[in-house]
DNA sequence: TTACAACTTGGAGCCAACTCCAAGTCAATA
DNA sequence: TATTGACTTGGAGTTGGCTCCAAGTTGTAA
């Protein structure tokens, strides 16, 4: 069965990234250069939506389009388990997003004490924890 | 008794955030004008110190400058019961804080699926939940 | 008194990540 | 056949957030 495509402008829609952006991506190499009409018009396939989809959640924990570019040179429908590298860049990124929740969290616990006990605005020394030599 | 200031070298050691970026961030009007010595230079306080720390964590929560600076304008020493436009930020910072770990989370446990279960790297419409249109 | 270090200012340059634009091609339609 | 609309490319411009630099001032130390 053949598999359904589409124009940019659908699939701008579709992924909520706008056609520039998508040429853009294709230009700095992010994405794989898409497939063309006889005409020259890019359309995309539901193995692009993937790997726009792995993009975007990538792009919300806060990674550079840089950092994401190793994702992007995957196949999308390979099972992880064949492709060792794979599962490793996984899991560093796994680490990555604990380690931004971890941070998230420790701001939050600041903000709910001062929430609660009639405090000031000011951080004392040990919420803020920054690296500044001392 | 007299409060210990620094000059910017020190201030930049002590925050971390470099000399030209202090100047910088005045420069944009983050942060109040410093004060100056007779010959000029400037110097900074304690109160400077918890301002700059205050901006650090929101910075490493990820809020852009401008999401930063109303922080920057409020009195760093006042009890926060006291002024409800303070606690209003808190709670609205707050918000933000919870919804961009819920982001993670959810990031989170589609990566875990994926290492446990023998699955492709592409992700189903339903792990992607982005804003586009359907 | 001259040299040096620590600052000052204004402005230029830089990188990431877009965003916009002009000029051109192509296919379908009036 | 002329026009319209959806695309193409190359390249310029923009925004955010710094980072660097040159030229000038001031206070201390040799």
């Amino acid at each position: 069965m053949k598999q359904r495509t589409y124009t940019i402008k659908q699939f701008a829609a579709l992924t909520g990234v706008s056609e520039d952006t998508l040429r853009y991506y294709e230009k700095i190499g992010l994405l794989p250069f898409a497939m063309r009409k006889n005409n020259g018009h890019r359309y995309y396939s539901a193995e692009d939506e993937e790997r726009v989809m792995v993009l975007l959640c990538l792009k919300k924990a806060g990674m550079s389009l840089e950092e994401i570019s190793p994702f992007m040179k995957l196949p999308m429908d390979e099972d992880i388990q064949n492709i060792p590298v794979i599962r490793d860049m996984l899991l560093d990124y796994k680490r990555k997003v604990e380690g931004q929740m971890r941070e998230l969290q420790k701001i939050l616990d600041v903000i709910t004490a001062k929430l609660h006990s009639g405090e000031k605005l000011a951080l004392r020394r040990s919420e803020s924890n920054t690296e500044a030599k001392s």
